[in-house]
DNA sequence: TCTGGGGTCCTAGGACCC
DNA sequence: TCTGGGGTCCTAGGACCC
């Protein structure tokens, strides 16, 4: 029996946070931008003009200020309510293409094209391009093969040669090999630094290479996972949905500090704080949590500063999604993890096995009133989401927020925020 | 002075049971 | 005195992804 021959489309958005900059100030196009990460602290996007400055994804800003001012780099503080609304437009927009696209990433999506004809897929990974383009204002770029994996190789290999115009398809073409051998390890969805330093020690050094080795022979000295990456890499689709289906299984709340937290008082604000933000996104997604993680930690950087970092994990009687009760949950956790007499950088706190909140088990000797609290809830949510973030919050997040992040550059919240709508001037 | 944040999956190893 | 071995469940940590 022989399987019907899939076909994949992967979408994805050229320098996607620099082009969501770019959509709403167009005077961007053609200079070199970076985007950076919270706290101002790393790059996290760069236009081509940036790449070709040799400006590295990741790198701390700190270390190439100079080279940013010397060639008038403009530079982002991250706009996250801009980026997740473009990318839903998107998302959106692929929904003409394929019924249900699955979403990888923000600014990734598979579709499912094996009902499409053969012989106009091309045409329709241009029509794909140009239509996003059209209505979002965000240009993409599109690789088509029979696998993801293989659709990936497709769509970097799309960004990267000029005559494609940004649409590879490499189904059934007779440069699969070539691509493959132009594909090195670390380039394969699914190989990371570790395995790209194994496979080079057994003489292995690109796609093509690592096609070639016998299943057994993978096995033996690797994982599953690689065998797995192979057979999509020959052709042969073996991974099954990319999408968080049905619902997540954890959410966490992470940020670094703008200035080190010396105190219990302070650390005990930012990670009330954090725990009420996480609370928040899943509430959105009408999930509730039964285990809960609080996570702090000094600086992994500064070497002549005593190092230290503790996590606490903290089972909830019965799942809740009432932001009072993960307070009292995080802040107990805390007490137990903290230790006075350090500089804290960071804290983190995750929520574990979520639940739909419509199908909590009831515990035996639980009395509070659910339903009272859910109303209290949903009418937090809404004041905050209607009058802006932070317009009601708990007193033991704190007034003050020395803590708080910096981020010295964000543009405007173009389209999530009325205050900060576009401004067109008609003379 | 300044170094991100949010996820998933797999595996090894410990605890415990029969 | 003999010091087995299989199964399951849980967790921490590794690896990878964007």
């Amino acid at each position: 029996m022989t399987m019907p021959q899939t076909v994949f489309a992967l979408v994805d958005c050229n320098n996607f946070f620099v082009s969501c900059e770019r959509v709403f100030d167009p005077a961007l196009e053609g200079r070199p931008i970076v985007v950076l990460s919270n706290n101002d602290g790393c790059i996290i996007s760069r236009s081509n003009e940036a790449k070709a400055l040799g400006i590295r994804m990741g790198e701390p800003v700190f270390k190439i200020r100079d080279l940013l001012k010397q060639h008038r780099v403009r530079v982002f503080s991250p706009n996250f309510s801009l980026y997740s609304d473009m990318s839903e437009r998107v998302m959106k927009t692929l929904e003409q293409f394929s019924i249900r696209p699955e979403v990888y990433s923000v600014d990734e999506a598979f579709l499912d094209l094996s009902e499409i004809d053969a012989c106009v897929l091309t045409t329709y990974g241009r029509d794909i391009q140009e239509t996003v383009h059209q209505w979002t204002g965000i240009p993409v770029s599109v690789g088509i093969a029979e696998t993801k994996t293989l659709a990936k190789i497709a769509v970097e290999l799309a960004k990267k040669s000029p005559k494609t115009h940004g649409v590879l398809n490499l189904t059934g073409s007779p440069y699969r090999a070539l691509a493959l051998q132009r594909t090195a390890l670390k380039d394969i969805w699914g190989v990371g630094p570790r395995l790209v330093k194994r496979l080079e020690h057994e003489g292995i050094h690109n796609a093509e290479e690592l096609c070639q080795k016998e299943d057994g022979w993978l096995l033996k000295r690797f994982s599953v996972m690689l065998v797995r990456t192979v057979y999509e890499l020959r052709g042969i689709s073996c991974l099954g949905s990319v999408t968080r289906d049905p619902h997540q299984k954890s959410i966490i709340y992470s940020r670094s500090f703008g200035t080190p937290v010396e105190t219990f008082e302070a650390m005990r604000e930012a990670v009330s704080a954090y725990t009420a933000r996480a609370a928040e996104k899943m509430r959105h997604q009408r999930l509730s949590v039964r285990t809960l993680n609080v996570y702090i930690a000094t600086s992994k950087f500064h070497p002549w500063e005593p190092p230290y970092a503790n996590a606490a994990m903290m089972h909830l009687p019965v799942a809740s999604d009432n932001t009072s009760e993960l307070l009292f949950y995080a802040q107990r956790g805390l007490s137990r993890i903290y230790q006075a007499g350090y500089r804290y950088k960071k804290a983190r706190i995750t929520l574990l096995d979520l639940v739909p909140t419509h199908q909590i088990q009831q515990g035996l000797f639980d009395t509070a009133d659910r339903t009272k609290s859910s109303r209290l809830m949903a009418a937090l949510d809404r004041m905050n989401r209607d009058f802006g973030a932070g317009t009601v919050h708990y007193a033991s997040e704190g007034f003050e927020k020395a803590w708080r992040m910096r981020q010295e550059s964000r543009s405007r919240r173009y389209t999530t925020s009325w205050d900060e709508l576009i401004i067109l001037q008609c003379d």
